[in-house]
DNA sequence: TTGTATGCGTTATCAT
DNA sequence: ATGATAACGCATACAA
């Protein structure tokens, strides 16, 4: 072994008597090399404890067998459900993932993005807050890359969205047919596009249905900030809250609870995204089914396509259209 | 640039008429090259939109700004967190984590752990299940490496410790002061030595108080299996239960309910670990706190000490108590 | 089948 | 201050 205590392709070749070329044959397992000699420098690489360099191997190779993950909040667990999506399946064909999380600067997403991506060999980049064109450029630079929960028109870009519009719609549509008239939206964040999404779903509904009134009121993406709304929710005369997401309306029915109104007794709360948690709380949270490891799953299955090329070719870009799991925090109006 | 799109040191050598050791010297900030040639390279390379090779960097250097975190299970909340804070105080450090999870093939955890430090600086070793003599043999290839939520006595290697035995007595001591006589622990993975470290506790404090009757029930570490222990629980006679974790206790408070228990009413629910979700539940998971997010900033802080030595060393072993979180779980029994 | 030589893109050593 | 050159550890084209 060498001083820093690691043996080197070249030690083995020594101690094997043979060059280091063979050495590398039998390690990838080559079929053109004597099965004795083969054998031989085996043992040789076992009784030295040797496995060959991944960094040397990637720069030789031209491929790190790394790709990477971008998202904005390792704290949300559709995200972390992306990422353990995305990391089974990344396993399997041998990759590993290498996790970035946005959240202590949103503001540099960019180049967080660019950067993760000069260690791997692909990227993920899932739910981008930053601006249009910037995304653009990022993703011409990033290439191969992915992009997850957050469309772009006119992008030759593989892309895995969620129908945030009709998700919303039909959300707002359960609600309309339990009896209820005054919807009240708690917001996600405004650079967010999957809520730009769901608002722009809320206004046409809105349109549609002059029967029902639509608030909107700017909330957040975390617990705390649907803990927080719980005042303004009371104070809104609304009978039935659409949750950004399934934390806010989990921060929302603690508050609520606290606040000793009856869900859904006296207010109706829907969620989105069904984490795992929705059907466990009390009341179970009603919501939109969206399929959060299935999407870290599929992405990475584009991923591999464009890193080798085979006979099966994924669709550039693929829906998924969530659907409604109707639980316990709905109900009629009082 | 070169034809796969990515340009060289080489490139920007030739484009600037200097080379590439000046390159690399104004790439690094050395201060030892003309300002104005600086200025002119800085600009050829803007202008060829150069980046160093992370990978020939790695190589060259010998070290690729990368830690591995190994984990039993990505979709467990208390690991999730680990990640999270390791990931924050890596990043600040300019070092970036590659997950592994090794949930699809535990057995295969020990390999798992040398081959993903392979690929890295060092490792965090999070819960590891493995039996104690190949956790000694792993610790010992993969070194520097820290490990997170399990003892090893008589060992040099950095380890941060829950304190299981302590934090399980005091939840037990919580339902004995509230009135509870019949308590029941739902046990963890046979391989969790954390759960060891609770049935331990105990134990010990079943000696201690022998008013009080301790059942134990094999269950699991997740919401389904918490779910799924409901039935057993209401038969057992118990009148408080303390679960794994948090995760088994929310599976079980579903399952009470749907069988129209009520909760602390009819039976106490104490949980371990205080995920995000214990505060907002309904009721509310008296649970024990553990600082998940901690564990894993302080894990990355113990290995930036040993990556790069410098003169504040942190102790080699370091304890957590857990405090217990009484919320509205836990009550007299009836 | 096996060995030789070269390249992968950087950084570092040693001249100049 | 700058440049030539040798690592870093591996894989592979080409020779033999």
């Amino acid at each position: 072994m060498s001083s820093d205590g690691v043996t080197t392709i070249a030690e083995v070749a020594r101690h094997a008597g043979v060059s280091r070329a063979t050495v590398s044959r039998v390690m990838n397992g080559r079929a053109s090399v004597d099965p004795a000699l083969a054998e031989r420098v085996r043992q040789v690489a076992t009784r030295l404890n040797y496995s060959p360099s991944r960094v040397a191997r990637s720069l030789s190779l031209g491929r790190t067998q790394t790709i990477g993950l971008l998202v904005p909040d390792l704290g949300n667990p559709m995200f972390q459900q992306v990422l353990r999506g995305a990391n089974q399946a990344a396993r399997r064909s041998g990759y590993r993932i290498l996790v970035a999380d946005s959240i202590e600067e949103p503001q540099r997403e960019a180049e967080l993005a660019i950067e993760a991506r000069r260690r791997c060999d692909a990227l993920i980049l899932c739910s981008p807050r930053m601006p249009e064109t910037e995304l653009i450029s990022v993703l011409q630079a990033t290439r191969p890359v992915v992009l997850v929960n957050r469309e772009l028109a006119a992008s030759a870009v593989p892309t895995l969205t969620v129908d945030y519009v009709h998700g919303i719609r039909a959300a707002a549509q359960h609600l309309l047919d339990l009896g209820h008239r005054r919807l009240l939206y708690l917001a996600g964040p405004a650079q967010s596009a999957s809520n730009a999404a769901r608002v722009g779903g809320l206004r046409d509904f809105q349109r549609e249905h002059p029967e029902a009134a639509i608030e909107f009121l700017a909330c957040g993406s975390m617990i705390e900030d649907g803990h927080r709304a719980g005042r303004a929710v009371l104070e809104s005369g609304a009978s039935a809250v659409l949750a950004f997401n399934d934390l806010v309306a989990f921060g929302l029915l603690g508050a609520l609870d606290e606040a000793g109104a009856d869900v859904p007794g006296d207010l109706s709360v829907v969620g989105f995204d069904d984490i795992d948690f929705a059907r466990y709380a009390r009341p179970s949270l009603t919501t939109m089914h969206v399929p959060q490891a299935e999407l870290g799953h599929r992405a990475w299955e584009h991923l591999h396509d464009l890193l080798e090329p085979g006979e099966g070719s994924t669709p550039p870009t693929q829906y998924y259209r969530p659907t409604l799991i109707a639980r316990g925090s709905t109900g009629a109006p009082p």
